[in-house]
DNA sequence: TAAGGAGTGCAATGCCATTGCAAAGTTTAG
DNA sequence: CTAAACTTTGCAATGGCATTGCACTCCTTA
């Protein structure tokens, strides 16, 4: 299972849920492949980016990726496709926060339209 | 309720979610509160806010909230207190997306310490 | 070949958001 | 003042998603 699952996050340049994955992966049971994603995250293969659509949607990680606020990047979901996208080239710019307000972690999501649904 | 929850929400300076209020008001049920919230988001007294916590909260708009792209700004959740704020003096930076790509609405979530809990 | 460990399925649990329905309360027209 | 019409509320149920205990199956290794 983990071997599918880390092979078809491959294939597909973008993040997927939970329910996604069951969907195509209708032999497995939820639960195995909501552990196989716990697993990827335990050992930082993938992200997990709240795109506000309900469900939790899982990312490749890149290679250098310890998905911490230095490597955060923005995700961006298609409001058309409700696909969610990894932004890689386009990072996270924090800003000035009022005194005593320290980050640890950012969380910057667009939606919008995607460049496929345009 | 309608009365007593803006009362109480414009005393607060921050973002509460309905599990909040429903503690506060105790002897309202939660679907009366439920609903007077969403009449305030209908008539956009109060923007919707996810800031991760698995639950939605709500904090006062400014007078001139459209609560689309333009008056949007930056939230931030404290991981100590759980409280999470409006930082309305924060407007969010839109970057430059990829080819193809349109923004309609952005959520920008800083996670951290915030100035009580330093 | 059997014991120990790893992976899996099933079913249950626990939030949280949301809604149908009927009761209670309020407003308004006669 | 009274009853119809409309609004607000409470209760209970539903649905979605994340998570987990437990038992069973499968694989590795001595
Ligand atoms: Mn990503
Ligand atoms: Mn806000
Ligand atoms: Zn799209
Ligand atoms: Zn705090």
């Amino acid at each position: 299972m983990r071997l599918l699952v880390l092979q078809y996050l491959m294939e597909q340049n973008r993040a997927l849920s939970l329910n996604e994955l069951e969907v195509l992966f209708e032999n497995a049971d939820k639960s195995t492949i909501f552990r196989t994603l716990k697993t990827f995250q335990e050992n930082y293969l993938v992200h997990r980016i709240n795109d506000g659509s309900g469900a939790i949607k899982y990312a490749l990680c890149d290679d250098d990726c310890i998905c911490s606020l230095e490597d955060n990047h923005i995700h961006f979901l298609c409001t058309k496709c409700e696909k969610t996208y990894c932004l890689k080239d386009t990072p996270i710019a924090t800003p000035n926060l009022p005194n005593g307000f320290r980050a640890n972690f950012a969380n910057y999501l667009i939606e919008g339209i995607c460049s496929t649904c345009t």
